[in-house]
DNA sequence: TTTCTGGTTTGCGTGTCATGGAATCCTGCC
DNA sequence: GGCAGGATTCCATGACACGCAAACCAGAAA
């Protein structure tokens, strides 16, 4: 036999399959995706349990299609112009980023802090669009960055309201490099994240002061959707002891305001703490 | 014949094609990405010009693999929870300076010319990476230095790009300093700026001739990111006489194609102007 | 209700093209 | 030069994607 049929005899469901060819296909594009780089056929090819020249034979597609692009110097595979463009798409669908997007650029030019909206992806939270202002001090952020828990406003929102088995991994990495960093009584340990958590729930409202960078503070306020499920977040970053970072200073009141309405916009029930006391 | 092919006989390319089931089911998903929401199987066939029947089973296929969803309702066909991971994957591993610095060295090896990246940093256009050719008279500029708007070409770009609240103040200074040495019917005015802007922006690529040395001639290409913001410009540098600095000259063809190409893989709409009129 | 109409889904026979395996060709590396 | 380790191509084969047409399934009109 030459051709080995991916599922048996289609047991069970009824429903006639579609072009197994393109299902395949699509299963290895998302390998690729899941990787952390550009990568070789054989990497590509162990990774999705083919055979090389089944992969190369897809890889190959795929790259016409443009989905991905394979460096001409080294040959390794990585995404396409055509899957950023793909995801761009599907980002944009997505009501509540939609939504938000609209309300970004109004945000930055009333507080005059840079804002930014992030989600939850694959790998993190993920920034999907930041609006930079002129602080004094430039962030160095950029669309596509992801974003560590403990150390950003977002991050701990994420972590509060993002389920526990989604976090894990991460999360555990992030206390393995603080506990390199940190010795004593600042390391990191369960009942810190804990306290993370229940604050962050209480709150509504997250802020962390000169964590990833030493000279700006964050303030997060999280977008819930309609099943109660956190859909975004959206950040406003300063210069530490350049703008008022209280917790009920005008800037955390505004950001609370506009990620409330949002939520409500979107049916979500706004469950988050007493921002606005 | 039952298989239309769908490109005759690989005319040209010597390359053996891949598998082409996937390609097309690529540009189908690409379709299906372009239509502005949820759309029925007649109209994403019509669309991608085929058969009901095939386009059928290819979105069968999509949906297997995750990258579609089919709404249960109505049977409309959209994009998938997987194309939105694709999405933020592809999102997170762009970064404009890392993919530059990869053909910038090829740049300079095809024009024969110095070439170098600049971005806009918290002092103005900052140098991040030169690569220095054989020009007889050698350029002096190392990585970190601070481009002038009004004397550069990648300057005359930020000052276009850039929102004028960024600009402002050091273009206020450089407005100044201008004037001091310039006199009479040479002194920069208002009129002047909004010129230079102008024109930077309908052409694409800007060019200074011996402004900040005598002696040499910048051709400098703007790459743009996916919200369309400015992120980065490309120059090459030559001596004035001693290459072809025209608009529609091949240097600045080539570079024209590598920013353009370089925008497209950052999401960018490759707006800019008529480079190659 | 029946009929109609526009769309989706599924059989069916055909023959194209994806497949596994091996051969071949690179390209660093010792 | 010889030697991996990997990328690419060749080849015979039969599994499966194809076009076509029929069946099916709404909702709207009659």
């Amino acid at each position: 036999m030459t051709r080995k049929p991916e599922k048996p005899p289609r047991k069970g469901r009824s429903r006639s399959p579609g072009n197994s060819t393109i299902a395949t296909g699509g299963r290895l594009l998302i390998v690729v995706a899941g990787l952390d780089g550009p990568a070789t056929l054989t990497r590509i090819a162990a990774e999705s349990g083919m055979l090389p020249s089944r992969a190369y034979r897809y890889l190959r597609g795929l790259c016409d299609a443009g989905l991905l692009a394979q460096e001409t110097s080294s040959g390794r595979y990585d995404l396409g112009p055509e899957t950023l463009n793909l995801g761009l798409a599907a980002i944009s669908r997505i009501d509540p980023v939609r939504q938000a997007l609209r309300v970004l650029p109004a945000l930055t030019e009333e507080t005059g802090l840079a804002s930014l909206i992030s989600v939850w992806g694959s790998h993190g939270p993920t920034v999907i669009r930041c609006e930079h202002a002129n602080l004094t001090a430039p962030i160095r952020i950029r669309e596509g960055l992801i974003l560590p828990l403990l150390q950003t406003a977002a991050g701990n929102l994420f972590l509060a309201h993002e389920p526990e088995a989604a976090t894990a991994e991460l999360l555990a990495r992030e206390v393995g490099e603080w506990n390199v960093v940190h010795k004593g009584k600042n390391r990191m340990t369960a009942a810190g994240i804990a306290q993370i958590k229940s604050s962050v729930r209480k709150r509504g409202v997250a802020r962390t002061i000169g964590m990833r960078t030493t000279i700006h503070a964050n303030l997060a306020a999280p977008v819930f959707g309609h099943a109660g499920k956190l859909e975004l977040v959206i950040t406003v970053i300063g210069v530490r002891g350049a703008f008022n970072a209280a917790f009920n200073g005008p800037p955390a009141r505004k950001l609370a305001a506009v990620a409330k309405r949002l939520s409500r916009d979107l049916g979500g029930d706004a469950k988050d703490g007493p921002a606005t006391p």
